[in-house]
DNA sequence: CGAGTTCCTGCAATCGATTTCAGTATCGAA
DNA sequence: TTCGATACTGAAATCGATTGCAGGAACTCG
């Protein structure tokens, strides 16, 4: 049923090669039969078959992408960057999820090798470094984190920094005590963000104590449970304030802070990383690191691209790492200590 | 580098036929060869070149996926649900995300049909039958909502039932003036939800009531704007309880009452379509009608596959249309109105 | 007018896997 | 021992678009 080329060059009397090239290089052609070709195309709508072309030039203008969880709006947001990105140079995006699951990313990334992809981008799981190098000459770029492979191209936010500002708010509202909720040793992000609140907390002569920092292991669960745990003593021993490393656990931690009936901010200030809808809808609003994790996903996906198109190949290319800055949007979850 | 089959072929010392039939057809070809080549396939780490194989064989294992916003957790669920699916069955998904524009759902429709897809699953937008002539041989199921298409498979949830139980419960606890936001004309969930809407008052032998009735065009902003126009009277005039027609609206509909200084559920009821994690987690929690989003999608692409795998015709199929019902969850957004 | 360009077009090879068809080897039965 | 059936294997065509190369026409310039 799909009208092949061939059915064009018919109809407008001329070679499959000369109908190829009045449509992909129009000027190698004479004006009139060009003309014609187009016609014909026009006249059968023609659409070519993405994968005789893609066979013949060895890929097509596809892109994989592979990211962590769908569900997460965070994640979502970098999806819909990807495939904006994507669409407008006229690229479709192959999409993967892997739940962080390290198997299923292996899966996607096999599943991705068949279909010849001009490049990827990825949000690696804990276990990328192993798996990349089933893909190691497509063009990459990691999103969001590193893998720590040496020559990556990385685009990623300032979570030191980001980390760093929210930890020092708190700090100057007078909290000595401040708890953290991470996400595990294994993702760049989050050993990042504690590093952040490390650094905030030397600045201000706070030192630091391990009881008070717990991984939340990225989720809603993990998140609730590590804030229990950190929550559930003494007022004197309690931490005055928690700073939450991504916005699942936050839910977590607010769950948590219901079940144990603490007060926001009167007994316990808190402030999440990444912001979201429901964040400036609860009450208290929930104090925030705002990433742009749109942008950082339209510059990834515009990176890539123009790395391939300028023909730069992948091996000489220098690696480049781009950070973007957070912002810190103060709302209604941080307030003073309480009294002691 | 990419290996191909002629390389396994000459590591296995066969000839690329015997090697592409013991591959795909291993009962054809002596159990001895088969180890051959299926070791040296293995050695090579050889990947079909989908390109290829799909070229030959007339479409690859795809299948295209075109959303409406990737953003809308719902629409996620979706997608995962899709993805999930599909990825079990060993098919690759191209998704698309139409943001509700009809255009850009004809250009995803283009770009997916060059892709040679072997189904597609679809959240129709407002125009989608005219779009969807565009790929009209292609076995299609449509998620979530309905084209209006003759012969079309869809899988919907029960949004007549749903909005009904919802609105019933309403007038169970009292309520008389009932507002209702609903998404837009042209879509046919909303047209849906509105009938249900309307079923359940005539049941509790209510009046329906043009002027309580605002269009929230399925968007946050909408949905605020519109609850403000409702309920910006006084106390005798407003309604007591707001239905509201899908999950951004309710977001926009909160924010109005939270300008207009009106408690929930004291001055007022409100009950949303869509569950979603901050529904739970506002305080009060927001009763809610629950889709089974990613069940839904899942089936749709089971459907779908199941079709394809058997053979059987899109032509001569008689059109399926399956519905799964909502779940009503009361949460603490709900209570009698207040004493006049 | 002839040689040298330039411009345009078509032939045929190519990408990698599948599949038809024909050919060889093996085995059983007569 | 021979014939026919069966089981495997390989050569070659095929899918649809692209592209290197060669050839013909037209045009320029001496």
């Amino acid at each position: 049923m799909m009208t092949s080329l061939k059915d064009v060059a018919k109809l407008a009397r001329v070679s499959p090669a000369t109908a190829s090239r009045a449509l992909s290089k129009p000027e190698t052609v004479a004006f009139i039969t060009r003309e014609r070709v187009t016609n014909a195309a026009k006249q059968l709508s023609y659409q070519p078959n993405v994968l005789a072309r893609g066979l013949r030039q060895r890929g097509s203008r596809t892109l994989g992408a592979i990211i962590s969880d769908i569900l997460n709006p965070g994640q979502a947001t970098l999806a819909k960057g990807i495939q904006d990105a994507a669409a407008k140079r006229d690229y479709t995006v192959f999409m993967f999820n892997t739940d962080e699951d390290t198997e299923k990313e292996r899966r996607a990334l096999e599943s991705l090798r068949g279909h010849l992809p001009q490049g990827l981008i990825i949000v690696p799981s804990p276990g990328a470094r192993e798996n990349l190098k089933l893909v190691s000459n497509l063009p990459t770029v990691e999103l969001d984190r590193s893998s720590g492979l040496r020559d990556a191209h990385t685009i990623m936010v300032d979570n030191v920094g980001g980390a760093r500002e929210a930890v020092q708010h708190l700090t100057a509202l007078g909290h000595k005590r401040i708890g953290m909720i991470f996400g595990s040793m294994d993702v760049s992000t989050a050993v990042e963000r504690l590093q952040g609140y490390r650094e905030a907390l030397e600045g201000a002569g706070i030192a630091y104590r391990e009881d008070l920092v717990l991984s939340g292991n990225h989720r809603e669960e993990g998140g609730r449970v590590a804030a229990h745990t950190l929550l559930n003593r003494p007022a004197h021993q309690r931490p005055t304030a928690l700073f939450v490393g991504n916005n699942e656990m936050t839910i977590g931690a607010l769950l948590a802070m219901r079940e144990l009936e603490l007060r926001i901010p009167s007994d316990l200030s808190i402030v999440g990383f990444d912001d979201s809808r429901w964040a400036k809808l609860m009450q208290p609003a929930i104090t925030v690191v705002a990433q742009p994790a749109y942008e950082l996903a339209y510059l990834a996906c515009e990176t890539l691209l123009n790395r391939l198109e300028n023909g730069v190949s992948h091996q000489t290319m220098r690696p480049a790492s781009i950070r973007l800055s957070t912002t810190f949007i103060k709302r209604d979850s941080t307030a003073p200590p309480p009294p002691t």
